[in-house]
DNA sequence: TTTAATGCAAACAATTTGCAGTAGA
DNA sequence: TCTACTGCAAATTGTTTGCATTAAA
């Protein structure tokens, strides 16, 4: 009864975010987006996004204040994200072993994603103590 | 050079942490708060809270949109939380063995918390299917 | 034709920030 | 005393939403 359009603004959204190899946030997709369809809106790029983390194809870094970041989840290469609390910069951790669900869940939780996140400072910013980002 | 001082406001809040085993937001903390320091601003509690995360004494769980929730590392009961998507509910897994740092971070890279999230829908969500939160 | 998806703009909500005053050390 | 911290309020900014319109199926 869902029934779900293979739109242009979405298949868009996926090239960009297959294309790129960096960790993009919706601001970033858009403007890379327009190129092709100049009239997309920001809304809508947000709603494409949501639909594809809740389909499973993208995975997010979120942080307060900050803008997400999204990651196409390319077949094959799991990983895990190291995130810069200081200037934002986020690297892949190839994941050599998948922490997968742990016994211990609460009854009947359906997994859709599992995250396992380095948060800490890169070593630049570790040297001078910069600013935020 | 840099001196910490302890004021009353950072004791409440911290207390504040102490005594519960949910996740609260700031403006739970806020209100929780305020029934001993009537005058203490959302904005200090925000303030306070960065510190604490910064000095290791608290982690959050992140959430574009929805407000981050804090949690204060008790010693001793290293956990992971599970994170129903639907309504928001958090909950905590045991950490049997903390994944600890991987090889493959970054050089220089300076862990300061390492946080395996699942996410997902809990079992009252998955039945009915609810609205955010 | 039918209705999910769009563009636009307004609305929201969480968080941050500037500044003058307060209170730890 | 000295200056980190506070309260207040305004300002940001990421994200969401309502609605009339468009375009997949």
């Amino acid at each position: 009864m869902t029934m779900v359009r293979n739109t242009r603004q979405r298949q868009a959204v996926v090239q960009a975010l297959r294309e790129t190899h960096t960790h993009p946030d919706a601001a970033w997709i858009h403007a890379q987006v327009r190129g092709e369809l100049p009239n997309i809106s920001l809304g809508t790029v947000y709603r494409t996004l949501d639909a594809l983390v809740r389909d499973g194809v993208v995975m997010t870094i979120e942080r307060a204040g900050q803008a997400t970041r999204y990651d196409y989840k390319h077949a094959g290469h799991g990983h895990h994200h190291v995130v810069c609390r200081s200037c934002g910069a986020i690297y892949d951790i190839d994941a050599e072993a998948l922490p997968l669900p742990a016994l211990g869940l609460p009854a009947g939780f359906q997994v859709q994603d599992v995250r396992l996140e380095y948060h800490g400072v890169c070593e630049s910013c570790a040297g001078q103590s910069e600013k935020r980002a």
